[in-house]
DNA sequence: GAGAGATGTATTTTT
DNA sequence: TACATCTCTC
């Protein structure tokens, strides 16, 4: 104990008694109930830190699981800096990423025949999986529709019903056994299939159980409130010997419901852990009072929650303001306006502004461009999904495995060299027949002259890249040089011809180099599947000068000076296919509280009357979550001025008040002349102004 | 087998 | 509106 002290006297940072409490949890299981901007990241490192430093544990004894590769790097970062010696966590990572590394060092003790070198389907190839057992079936892919079929897999996998499921029918069971049985021969595995694996051997190989119980001393989980049952019941395995299980997490934050995550995890903990010992973390460092105190009221409107009363010390500032707009692009204007008027305040890097969905993000991209406002928008595709990058993937992929088929679909006609339909079809057959894989398959049909002449040329440069790619390999042993000799062979480089594209591939190229250098192996299926379980904000670059725009889900975890929640209107916030029952309101008012507690200083949100959705108009009116906030003395309510008259008394930012002159709506534009009290006649935009009283 | 037009579909998506 | 995917034709 005396140890603990000094080290954190020694600490440069400062910690509030909670979060000291929380530090010095010695044994047993522990929930830390943090909310939002209350530093629970601090608490986790400098208690992960201390555990290292005090030599309770080692660094390879202790399991953290994040949900985020982008959350354990900043941990890991952060404890070598408390520490100040860089380590290395070998246990530190994703649900998905440690789970896969204890797969393949224990691949022999899977059922079926895995190898190793198994690989990892993302969604859009489950559902290539799924589209082609429906269609090889001859069924109606309108009745077993691929998209359900594959939630329905994810679902059965990560709440652990597969055995006892009662299907809709004979036809979707017969599909989703059939997909099981076909990943394991294609040696593949879904996300789903990681953590089911793990949690199998687990539960059927005694030995392997006690193994991984007696490694892991402590076991730390970050983001506890979206956990869902697969991992709730690892988790409840893997330290239920030592029982030192510290889970932090906030309930009101448990936005991915719809994905499996299971709130009751966090409410029920005590039930489930009943030594549990409970630290709350209550008073945030992020906010103004206003912004916490509107945050506060919405989210006491739900009742799925723990007792938890948020407070802050910092100085109050401005209200939270909102704005009714007529129209989305109203709305987008206003921002663009908003951030120029405001630069000297909130850079560009300092603002961000939030919507429920992707679709939002076009009419606002327009604007910001017109208005010369650099911005990024996150989440659209990540690097990993442009198609000439998922072309280099696979070509990996087959080259590791040559059993899989998705991987094989894709490069075995790429860059077009007469193989169609038909041959693919042939091959495949073949395989199967002579129970080999397709690249064996291939030296079978060109010794027999299986196809004609100009397919067996085909077919022979293929398999001969991959043979020189191969020898390269063990000659140079660097990947990303004999990768790019394989695509120069294949002519892959000339096919693509666009510079984007190339430019793309010439960064995979660096990816793989870099991986090289910085991991210890030159293992491609490691780099392969490391790459698959990455996301797109995991290459989220900060202090660069742009306004960042993303959906609020993505938003978890980050913080902004300056906050724009934009469309918090009936229908789209609450969106309308989550309304049907209260636990879905309930989810979405956290992901509305989520978008709130980002801000900082200044928190700005909207809604408008009517909104151009897939080409048609839509009307609504303000969300009932607004409702809940409006009668607040922290908010700020300004109405846009839509239906402009002649001689209202109107405010402006620059030119101050003035009367309303003529109405010069021009092309949707918005436009009106006032005079102001200054003598100015002037154009101005009309979101730019302010009714007064 | 490849490209051109037709059709359908759109919530969120940590891995 | 915008995109991916499917279908049809040459």
């Amino acid at each position: 104990m005396t140890d603990l002290k000094n080290f954190l006297n020694n600490l440069n940072e400062k910690l509030n008694i909670n979060q000291i409490d929380a530090i010095k949890h010695e044994d047993g299981p522990a929930l830390v109930l943090a909310g939002a901007g209350s530093g629970k990241t601090r608490v986790l490192t400098i208690k992960i830190a201390s555990l290292i430093k005090n030599k309770k544990c080692g660094t390879n004894e202790l399991l953290a699981l994040t949900f985020t590769n982008k959350a354990s790097k900043e941990m890991i970062f952060r404890i070598s800096k408390i520490l100040g010696s860089k380590l290395d966590f070998p246990w530190m990572g994703t649900f998905h990423s440690i789970s896969y590394k204890i797969l393949r060092m224990n691949f022999e003790l899977l059922k079926g025949n895995y190898n190793s070198n198994f690989s990892i389907y993302d969604p859009t190839d489950q559902l290539k999986i799924i589209k082609n057992i429906i269609k090889i079936n001859d069924l109606d892919l309108n009745k077993y529709e691929p998209s359900r079929i594959r939630g329905k897999i994810d679902s059965l996998k990560n709440s652990l019903l597969y055995d006892e499921w009662e299907f809709e029918d004979d036809k979707e069971e017969q599909i989703i056994k059939t997909y099981q049985s076909k990943l394991e021969s294609l040696n593949a595995m879904d996300f789903g299939d990681l953590i089911l694996k793990f949690y199998e051997l687990l539960t059927i190989n005694k030995n392997f159980k006690e193994r991984i119980q007696k490694l892991f001393k402590y076991v730390f989980v970050d983001e506890y409130q979206d956990t869902n049952i697969i991992q709730f019941r690892l988790i409840n395995i893997i330290s239920s010997i030592n029982k030192n299980l510290f889970a932090v997490g906030d309930e009101d934050q448990s936005i991915y419901g719809w994905r499996g995550a299971n709130i009751e995890n966090i409410l029920q903990f005590k039930k489930f852990y009943p030594e549990t010992k409970i630290y709350k973390l209550e008073q945030n460092y992020r906010s103004t009072p206003q912004i916490l105190n509107v945050s506060n009221l919405l989210i006491s409107n739900n009742s799925e929650r723990l007792e938890k009363n948020m407070w802050t010390e910092n100085v109050k500032k401005e209200n939270v303001k909102l704005w009714s707009f007529n129209d989305d692009r109203e709305e987008a204007k206003h921002i663009a306006r908003e951030i120029m008027k405001n630069l000297d305040l909130y850079k560009y890097e300092d603002v961000a502004v939030f919507y429920r969905t992707n679709a939002q993000s076009r009419v606002l991209e327009e604007e910001l461009r017109k208005a010369n406002i650099k911005y990024k928008i996150y989440g659209n595709i990540s690097f990993y999904e442009r198609s000439e990058v998922k072309d280099c993937i696979s070509f990996l992929k087959f080259i590791v495995n040559p059993d899989d088929e998705i991987a094989f679909d894709r490069i075995i006609n790429l860059p077009s060299r007469g193989i169609g339909k038909k041959t693919i079809e042939k091959i495949k057959k073949i395989s199967i027949q002579e129970d080999q894989n397709y690249y064996k398959s291939f030296s079978y049909i060109i010794e027999n002259n299986i196809f004609s002449k100009k397919i067996i040329k085909s077919l022979e440069l293929l398999k001969n890249s991959i043979n020189n790619f191969k020898k390269n390999l063990d000659e140079f042993s660097s990947v990303s040089e004999s990768f790019e000799k394989f695509l120069i062979d294949l002519g892959y480089f000339d096919y693509l011809k666009d510079d984007d594209k190339l430019g793309n591939v010439s960064e995979f190229l660096n990816y793989i180099a870099e991986f090289e250098l910085s991991s210890d192996s030159n293992d491609i299926s490691d780099f392969l599947n490391s790459l698959m379980l990455s996301s797109s904000t995991d290459e989220m670059v900060d202090s660069q000068s742009f306004v960042t725009l993303m959906t609020v889900h993505l938003s978890k975890g980050l913080e902004f000076p300056c906050v724009y929640v934009v469309g918090i209107e009936e229908g789209l916030f609450p969106h309308s296919r989550s309304m049907y029952s209260t636990s879905e309101i309930e989810e979405e008012r956290r992901l509305c509280y989520v978008a709130f507690t980002r801000a900082i200083s200044s928190l700005n949100l909207s809604y408008c009357k009517m909104r151009r959705m897939f080409g048609s108009i839509t009307y609504a009116s303000m969300s009932q979550f607004l409702d809940e906030i409006i009668e607040s003395d922290d908010l700020l309510e300004i109405n846009a001025i839509s239906e402009t008259t002649s001689n209202e008394r109107v405010f402006h930012y620059k030119f101050g008040n003035g009367f309303i002159d003529t109405n010069d709506n021009d092309n949707f534009e918005d436009v009106v002349t006032v005079v102001f009290d200054s003598g100015i006649k002037k154009k101005v935009f009309v979101s730019d102004l302010e009714e007064i009283e």
